[in-house]
DNA sequence: CGAAGTGTTGACTATCGTCAAGATCCGTGG
DNA sequence: CCACGGATCTTGACGATAGTCAACACTTCG
């Protein structure tokens, strides 16, 4: 059920302490919490699909989000996932104006909807809407190029241990760490096919990663490292 | 030899109809013009690189300019190309403070640089160049993401297809294009290794494509499509 | 004409995707 | 609380794709 409501105090907190709307004054955040509508949708729900108008962008407040493409078979692969926190679609504001991609939650989600037309009004009027756009921006730009080069680069098993690595709270000796979704999710997330995370996650075994159900047991970070 | 000097005339024209400069108001583009230096480098010389303090940002004129990113062992993955009229590392304006890749020129090539400081100042002061940042950051992006899911989609034979496609004068029948640089550099656009790209050519042949040196005739252009 | 650089081809190998079967996890309902 | 059933994950076998190395052809330019 796609209940749709004004912000409410809760998911206002979670909001307003987003990178992305951390950085504005109090005016333009009031703004832009004006521009928002909160929406709630069920597992494996599509948000958007390629080649649609894109009218909305968003801001996931809690769940996850994919975004992928179809080849013309309808395998799909992963451009990117979306977790509490991370815009999706502001490539759209001053962008195209079709989505160039599907959005689907991953699991029950809630997030934060903007009209573009209204934020792209808002930007020319604030620079700081302006600016927590750029930088938002900028960082997807980074992340997305890391992405590409990360692909091409390394190989399943470094993937692999690089994100175990990213996602560690240790910087040496034994760790453990949750992962905050399916394996599904991830494989896709590190663009390979589950059989192959799988594969990887057992050829980590031999220097001391073990894997049951969410939870990864590090044995020494620095041997992940060397990887 | 890397001559530096201010924007002359035939620079300046040549700048000015770049799709980030051509949306500007006046005053806002004499603002840019104003903090912008030419250079000029020869083929492989390195414009900056990875970890060093990201205080320019540019805007190829003539040539091709790579970015890239090293492995442990040393081996290069190409990250995009940049040609004429594209404008790179700007995700460095708002974004992060030390370059997060390497930029190489492939051949001779000029490019405008600007200070990030100098029009990150300019930014918050002219809407205008705000905007031209944002659609710049947002095609970026779009693109970006376009070669993630072009990877992890598209076979090395489908990624050249394509290639060819896009850079094709007409939609049907035979067609003929010359690359605009070497075969190694389109190898690294594409995610190949140089090899790959030449097997891919030549497993394109018994569709009726043809290569001699940088001129490849295509037969029927519809036929390349349905790769 | 020669030499360096660039591109092509062949042989081999590593990696990963696919398909299929089996194991394990997890939520639901009895 | 346990049992069931569906979803998720793992493992094995196999094949396709592309990377690497090496030798050779072809360009290009001094």
């Amino acid at each position: 059920m796609n209940k749709s409501l004004k912000v409410n105090s809760r998911d206002k907190a979670l909001l307003v302490r987003t990178p992305f709307m951390s950085a504005l004054s109090n005016e333009a955040l009031l703004k832009m919490l004006n521009a928002a509508t909160i929406s709630s949708l069920p597992a494996r729900h599509v948000v958007f699909r390629e080649g649609t108008p894109a009218d909305h962008f968003y801001c996931v407040l809690g769940g996850y989000v994919r975004l992928y493409r179809l080849n013309r078979e309808g395998r799909e692969a992963d451009i990117r996932v979306c977790g509490p926190g991370d815009t999706f679609a502001e490539c759209q504001i001053f962008g195209d104006d079709t989505y160039r991609f599907n959005a689907q939650t991953a699991e029950n989600t809630t997030f934060a909807r903007f009209d573009t037309r209204t934020v792209r009004t808002l930007a020319e009027q604030e620079p700081d809407i302006a600016k927590a756009i750029m930088a938002c921006l900028s960082q997807h730009l980074l992340t997305t190029m890391d992405c590409v080069a990360n692909d091409r680069l390394h190989t399943a098993q470094q993937r692999v241990a690089e994100y175990l690595l990213k996602n560690c709270p240790v910087s040496g000796g034994p760790a453990s760490l949750r992962l905050p979704f399916q394996k599904n999710l991830l494989a896709g997330m590190l663009g390979l096919a589950p059989e192959a995370l799988s594969r990887a996650f057992s050829s980590l075994r031999r220097i001391g990663v073990t894997v049951r159900g969410r939870v990864v047991q590090i044995g020494d970070v620095r041997a992940l490292r060397d990887i």
